[in-house]
DNA sequence: TATACTTATGGTTAATATGACAACAAGTTT
DNA sequence: AAACTTGTTGTCATATTAACCATAAGTATA
């Protein structure tokens, strides 16, 4: 044991990231190769470098894990019960993504044998209090889902009013209205109806529509209700 | 520096301790009495002991600062800015919580010479990013307050209809309507009415009301809205 | 070619919630 | 007795909502 650490002792990051697939919110969960949890799986997690920001930290472990930058991620909480990891005490700072699986390949990296994106309703056990931190950063993701336009970052950059409807549905567990969805999005002047229609569906192509960042930042401003 | 410390390196807690005076909300803040930051102002904080989860760390430094228990106490966030502290690499998890005045006595202890609340509009310059941690609980504190029934925690145990919408006034910064107010917050059936009337006021005496936390538990269990 | 089928899109309507405001009640002070 | 202060109740036009219904625009089937 040194005087002077390149990391942070006893502190640790793990992430949720969510992504979206076949109408099914899944997570992507890492296989442990080495160490006590060797062949268990868990949430993708890192430490801090002692010059680091804990979102900076975040951040890093994110793109060491999926290769992507400029990403959705939140924080969600500490989580700091002392016999969390039964060996020695370490409290943990989670963090929550929502990226769009199309635009990434995800590969297994450094300590992990495998990366694997799991159904969010057939989530293994998983090491240490993990399927805890993944249960609360769930709850998160449905509440601010309806305070804030997050879900977009889901989806592909174009996409149906429905196939955004089906995001909402599957994160909140509930059935929605599609007339009423449709009035309320579109109400909200967030999206942007394009010259697209979709293509190669086996029944009448629906309207694409984009995200408009520009509008959500005026919008964001002076804050707004995104309740469904 | 031995092996086995009693208290976690390099994680700290700070509260935010809300408190409600003559109308106007408040914070308690504490003197350093040692160290670099002697004489200077900051959140009651303190540290981690080894086998202590840190949501019971940051109850027992509530109650070490101010002697109170059995507290609305919710973590914020964990702030972990590499320089937030000048002289050594510290991350702080921060919680709020809302007392009643009325019931406590708070005297300063241990580590800080004095124990003062403050105007929430009157906050001095703190030390590392207090500030910042103290601005971003009083964000949450808004937020929170119209999804649950928290502010009732500021609150003597029976109150009037227009003192608690005053505290809604001063927490959220803005003037409400008082009969709307009146039949949005009845409507949830939270309150009960009691058989009582204010006294000694200068005034027609209004009837006093009574927050039911067996409503409360029933209530929340469904989740429920609590817009004003 | 006609018919059924599927999803998209655009109403309709009754019930409810909301904001703004007026009116009256019950006390105290002048 | 009149003015004043805060509490309490009521009104009403408008906005919002949930639950449907109807039609459009395509594809698949017979």
């Amino acid at each position: 044991m040194t005087m002077y650490q390149t990391i942070m002792n006893s502190i640790s990051i793990d992430c949720i990231i969510f992504g979206f697939n076949n109408g099914v919110l899944e997570a992507l969960l890492v296989k442990h190769a080495i160490g006590d949890s060797k062949g268990e799986w868990g949430l993708p997690g890192g430490i801090i470098n002692k010059g680091e920001s804990i979102d900076a930290a975040a951040q890093r472990t994110l793109r060491e894990l999926t290769g992507l930058e400029n990403i959705f991620l939140e924080q969600l909480k500490a989580f700091g019960d002392p016999k969390r990891i039964p060996t020695n005490r370490v409290i943990t700072i989670g963090y929550y993504a929502l990226i769009n699986r199309e635009e990434y390949d995800v590969k297994a990296g450094l300590t992990v044998s495998e990366a694997k994106w799991y159904k969010i309703n057939s989530i293994p056990n998983l090491i240490y209090d993990h399927n805890e931190i993944l249960d609360f950063g769930l709850k998160k993701l449905q509440t601010r889902i309806l305070n804030a336009p997050i879900g977009f970052n889901l989806l592909p950059e174009k996409f149906t009013l429905l196939q955004l409807m089906h995001l909402y549905e599957e994160i909140l567990g509930k059935e929605l209205d599609k007339s009423n969805f449709r009035r309320k999005i579109l109400k909200m002047k967030l999206l942007v109806a394009l010259d697209e229609k979709q293509q190669d569906v086996s029944h009448r192509a629906a309207k694409l529509y984009q995200f408009d960042s520009d509008i959500y930042e005026k919008l964001s401003q002076k804050g707004f209700n995104f309740e469904i």
